[in-house]
DNA sequence: TAAAAATATGAACCGGGTTTGCTTTTGAAC
DNA sequence: GTTCAAAAGCAAACCCGGTTCATATTTTTA
């Protein structure tokens, strides 16, 4: 197994990605071509285009992908789907459990810097959590009307987006991977005590001067 | 004053609009090309793209500037945020004082049809919050920490543009503007209940099995 | 009516992405 | 080892959205 093919198909994958991340942290996303990064990494670009769909797709590639629609769904008898996501993102925080496809630290923050030095790329990962939302809402419906399942879905995705921006703004921003995990923590807990409690709770949604 | 110059932009302008929506409801945006829609209305590819910046803005201009951080900044003096968000919605909901543009109701139902049947469309209209969120989330840090303006500021846009896609899918799908309205106004009032109380009241964030 | 300013235009161009038709490489069977 | 089918790679041409440029036409205004 682990045939000659898989390899060498991994390979190519690998160094065409990580020729594209380092040409994007140089000149910025905009500024780079594709026959650039395919000449750069020394394969045609259709080939390229045969490993990634898009351009995008060269940096965003396994970013947000959280399915929190799964994680409600999978969650333990007794416990609300608030519960579930906060404990989930809890974890997130804490545990260095993060990376599961095991991109080194140095290259997430790369990455998170190229994201968040483009708009593209930025409105880019954004869309990324709209099929996410819509599959929340799916599976909230499930047990509330669909209005309801609607907002609360779009409350939540929208919380976690802020969520991360914030954790990733951290990170390129130069903390350690422990001081913005640290913030984050603290952070988590705000985000979902304000989606249990509504905004009005502490006198949050204060009247004009 | 109101010199030919004007009147003829003004023409054109509009020309290449109808012509365009037409074309996308007929046969779809993406099957469209825009040298297809400038042949059409009769002018060169160049001079669309000095009247519409892009083939999206073609059915997209005009569509979800609610400018809620306006909304917010210009309320009255002892009205919260979520107080003002909430009239202005109610507004907008009851009467029929929305096409500020004076775009006719038929335009207005082709348009949310083109932009529902397009996915391409459709992510383009949720980026044009994108610039609201942001405007909004700087209004509210005024007047507290920065984590809990973003946060809501995400809930607050995310809630609106729910409230949006619903309120034209009942359109597209062949409500009278009337009846979208009815509906529309039960709606904002739940969202904003969402809003100020949380999801926790009323136990709608419940247990799983 | 002539000069100045705004607009319109065709044609060539750029970059992302696809199609086509062909060559090379790999895996596996014999 | 030889053979062969499948997989992968490739160059070149193409499509489409969008821009540039140099030129022509129209409107304004003086």
């Amino acid at each position: 197994m682990a045939g000659l093919r898989e390899r060498k198909k991994e390979q190519t994958q690998r160094r065409i990605a990580a020729v594209a991340l380092r040409l994007f942290d140089e000149r910025g996303f905009d500024a780079v071509t594709v026959n650039e990064i395919a000449e750069a990494a020394e394969v045609a670009k259709v080939t390229l285009f045969k490993y990634f769909p898009t351009k995008e797709s060269l940096v965003l590639r396994g970013v947000g992908q959280e399915d929190l629609a799964g994680i409600v769904a999978a969650r333990p008898a007794g416990r609300s789907p608030l519960e579930a996501l906060r404990e989930y993102y809890r974890g997130f925080a804490t545990g260095p459990t993060e990376p599961a496809e095991a991109v080194d630290r140095d290259t997430l923050i790369i990455q998170m810097r190229v994201i968040f030095a483009s708009p593209t790329l930025s409105s880019g990962a954004n869309d990324l959590l709209h099929g996410q939302r819509e599959a929340l809402a799916r599976v909230l419906a499930e047990e509330r009307d669909e209005l309801t399942a609607a907002l609360m879905a779009a409350q939540i995705t929208a919380s976690v987006l802020t969520l991360q921006e914030r954790f990733f703004r951290h990170l390129v921003s130069g903390a350690s991977l422990e001081e913005a995990g640290r913030r984050l923590c603290g952070d988590v807990e705000l985000a979902f005590d304000l989606l249990e409690n509504g905004l009005l709770e502490n006198g949050l949604d204060q009247p004009g001067e």
